[in-house]
DNA sequence: CGACATAATACTGTATCCATAATTACAGAG
DNA sequence: CTCTGTAATTATGGATACAGTATTATGTCG
């Protein structure tokens, strides 16, 4: 395996499994099976096993002593507790980053939200979804807290495990935009209390809108 | 070692190294070198190395590729980030908390506020630290978000990096007790927003105490 | 005397090997 | 025919051995 960058082997594991997990190519449930792996991947077990150490950690994966490794499911406990966290946590961003947004920095935010309008306008829901996750980690960047950023990063990673995200509901999306619009606003305003509520309430749309897909379970 | 619950060898060695760390007998900055801590165990490189894994994703260690295992430093930027976040996150759980307690709920809290109250009252410094730690505790178990207290738990972890805590500052311990006596009042009477307001300020006060000792650096 | 280059040493990272525990299948008995 | 116990197979956990790279020290040249 050639490796350019000074990265450990292990981490590049981890990635590629964060990705074949978020992919659902490995399902909510599955067992991974180290030995396959392993020679799929063409390394030995050690590396791969530090990386489900550290999946672990993150609480994609969950590791059974003796019993191996299975991919997590999301409950609907799970979504019930993140998403009023993350509309806090997001909330929050959102008010410190409309203060200490500069001019510039405003006028970025308003170009990722183009992105946006344009998406859905043309119904692309993929560049939709693209631009939303950037336009939500513009925001956090701006608010200037790391602790605060990687909290949020490491929820959403789980909330990725859920298949199919609400955007594909008919009419989400545009309830999405106009709640992005409420935001974009509060921004260009520098309402910090408004764009607070508005970013609060626009994730617990979601959590709404989730739950209307599949009322019991996630 | 007779081992009754399954848990593999790596999770005890991240614990032993997780209280050595807290201990501050691996101090931040502090290098670990594998081979003399694993014949230190009599254990081989590898549990260890999985544990160091561990250390890492909680953010207590740091590694370096090819350059070994540090203790985390924590910085000034890290206390001004984690401290304003704890208080948001722990006044939330004392709002749900109040709102989801039964009169028994809030009884057992009071029994450990009276220990709070007694271990102030002698001046054991210890005793008080103890019974604080779980008076905060018991309020976010009550709050019912295991997200949310995990979490927490995990940035607490992190503040326990600190090598002083500011109770050791004069004064402070009967103003924390003062604190604790608003929430606990605010429990009694039901009343959601005050506690919520009370706790997030209790954890600002105690940031500030922080400061006070150390002023530049933490 | 100082700086740069080269070599040696030591530690990290990866692979292979071994032991132990768990699961499954098969056989025997009730 | 079913249930239980035992044996065999397989996968996980841990140890050891090996390779590669970084750091440091020493020697030579400017």
């Amino acid at each position: 395996m050639t490796r350019i960058a000074p990265t450990a082997l292990y981490q590049e594991v981890a990635e590629r499994l964060r990705q074949r997990i978020f992919a659902h190519e490995l399902k909510p449930g599955d067992w991974i099976d180290e030995k396959k792996l392993a020679e799929q991947y063409g390394i030995s077990r050690t590396p791969l096993r530090e990386a489900l150490k550290v999946l672990a950690s993150e609480g994609l994966v969950d590791l059974k002593p003796r019993r191996g490794c299975y991919v997590i499911e999301i409950s609907r406990q799970d979504i019930d507790d993140i998403f009023p966290l993350m509309a806090m946590l997001e909330g929050r961003c959102a008010r410190d980053a409309v203060r200490r947004a500069k001019a510039g920095d405003i006028e970025a935010l308003n170009d990722i939200h183009e992105r946006l309008e344009s998406a859905a306008r043309d119904g692309r829901i993929d560049a939709f979804f693209e631009a939303n996750q950037e336009f939500h980690y513009r925001i956090q960047e701006l608010a200037g807290n790391r602790r605060l950023l990687a909290v949020i990063q490491d929820l959403r990673k789980v909330l990725k495990l859920c298949r199919l995200h609400s955007l594909s509901i008919e009419g989400r999306l545009q309830q999405s935009l106009e709640e992005h619009r409420a935001i974009m606003a509060a921004f260009k305003a520098g309402d910090a209390g408004k764009a607070e509520k508005m970013m609060h309430d626009h994730l617990l749309s979601g959590h709404e809108a989730l739950l209307k897909m599949d009322p019991k379970a996630a």
